[in-house]
RNA sequence: GGAGGGGUGCCCGAGUGGUUAAAGGGGACGGGCUGUAAACCCGUUAGCUAUGCUUACGUUGGUUCGAAUCCAACCCCCUCCA
């Protein structure tokens, strides 16, 4: 099977230009390609997932992935896929972020081999730009009626939203990125989401212009579930793939929680499965949906947090689920037993925990029947945790069906 | 610089002096049903030292017993003109 014959089986294409040369060059050399990733958050979240695993099987059929981080642009902000105007970051900030995108690539990418993946940054070049330069040699080959006619800035206009002119201006850098990627690295692709079609042609363009090369594009369908969301965000947030921003327990249940009509797409898309192999998958869980759930969440797991992690909280889950048994691996509280002198309120631990905002919020939900204790309805929203409670130093609390923790008492 | 329109809670959006913590919708969360699914039904959706108090309708000040609502100044956005 061919790169694109496997990218088409597996939902990775949605648009692509000159299919053809592209094809062919693919099989017959290994080539350079990028993506571009913004850092204006402090982690990647599962909407990049599916740039990472396409740059991944490039890698894996020979390509040389570069992932341009772009600490350039993020000064400016992508107008795309927005509807007003992104916070300016300072560049501490956006060198935080960039480390932290950094620590994710290296989990799905072989910076070693032979074919190895480059990290670049569009900072080298956009921070030294000159502008009257830049204009004459660039800014020429932009019109501001074909500028005018993109997505990102007719949405905006036409909302009667202001674009301010650095925005205007983010489609040009995001092209001269791609020339500049061309010129030093010999980058002949550029893949994005099917939101940045528009500057990933302006970027083919200006290289044909400028230097009379053919470059090539192709799109990843922006990822929806099957009830049209935008994939990766939630209301605590977005599913975050740093670790420290969003635990792999929790990106495990994320996968688990998948709407039944996506299992099978997503496990062509985000895991490495044999295509075969899925379609065994799917076969063996037609009276179980549930197994082929586990089975996606066990590979998501692994690919970003090892396996270790994956089969830990397989195993929190079930333990969680199945019965009264209290996992270790579930988020933990440790008091001491003198604290329980004062009133040990059910709403603080929520709050204290992290999986309420506030004492209010906790408060309400205690109300609404939605907190347990020990596996029974808390009914008042004043009640205390008290000594008795705990068994074996441990007494667990549930908020909904899905969010448990452990009080640990100490001497 | 001129003329006009606008800024309401997580988002959209109603409200032009009084029981308005602010209709309605969306989203999210919780409950029920289930399969840790979807659909559907119900509830919640500012904070706190909590049956009360404090914040809240761009900002600041004013009128009033009482303001999201009236007045003034300022800030910001949009449209048209220069």
């Amino acid at each position: 099977m061919t790169l694109i014959e496997e990218l088409k089986q597996r939902g990775f294409i949605h648009q692509c230009t000159n299919e053809k040369a592209l094809s062919d060059m693919l099989n017959s050399e290994s080539i350079k390609f990028y993506i571009g990733f913004d850092c204006t958050a402090k982690s990647l979240h599962v909407g990049s997932l599916i740039q990472i695993m396409i740059m991944r099987l490039f890698q894996k059929y020979g390509h040389h992935p570069i992932v341009l981080i772009g600490k350039g642009t993020t000064k400016i902000g992508d107008p795309s896929g927005k509807d007003e105007t992104r916070k300016i970051l300072s560049s501490k900030d956006i060198d935080i972020n960039a480390s932290n995108l950094e620590k994710v690539f290296n989990k799905f990418l072989n910076f070693q081999s032979n074919n190895k993946a480059i990290l670049s940054d569009n900072s080298l070049w956009l921070n030294k730009l000159n502008y009257i330069n830049f204009l004459r040699d660039y800014g020429k080959h932009f019109t501001i009626n074909k500028m005018l006619s993109f997505d990102s800035v007719k949405i905006r206009l036409e909302r009667e939203q202001s674009l301010s002119f650095v925005e205007f201006n983010y489609m040009i850098f995001q092209a001269y990125d791609f020339f500049e990627l061309n010129e030093r690295n010999e980058c002949i692709l550029q893949i994005g989401g099917s939101d940045q079609w528009g500057n990933i042609v302006n970027g083919i363009e200006l290289i044909r212009r400028s230097i009379g090369k053919e470059s090539f594009g192709l799109t990843t369908p922006l990822l929806t579930n099957a009830n049209g969301d935008k994939m990766g965000k939630t209301a605590d947030g977005a599913i975050w793939l740093n670790e420290e921003f969003f635990s792999s327990y929790d990106y495990w249940q994320f996968w688990r929680n998948i709407d039944d009509r996506d299992v099978f797409r997503f496990l062509k898309l985000f895991t490495d499965l044999p295509l075969d192999e899925i379609k065994k998958i799917e076969s063996d869980s037609k009276d179980d949906i549930n197994l082929a759930k586990i089975i996606l969440a066990n590979h998501a797991t692994t690919l970003l947090h090892g396996k270790d992690a994956a089969s830990k909280a397989k195993k929190t889950a079930q333990d969680t689920f199945s019965g009264n048994i209290i996992s270790e691996n579930l988020p933990k509280i440790s008091l001491l037993e003198k604290e329980f002198k004062q009133p040990v309120y059910i709403y603080d631990l929520i709050v204290k925990i992290g999986f309420s905002n506030s004492k209010s919020e906790a408060r309400k939900l205690i109300r609404g029947h939605g907190v347990k204790l020990n596996q029974s309805v808390v009914k008042d929203e004043l009640d205390e945790l008290l000594l008795e409670d705990v068994s074996d130093n441990k007494a667990m609390i549930s908020v909904g069906k899905k969010k448990h923790f452990i009080v640990e008492v100490n001497q």
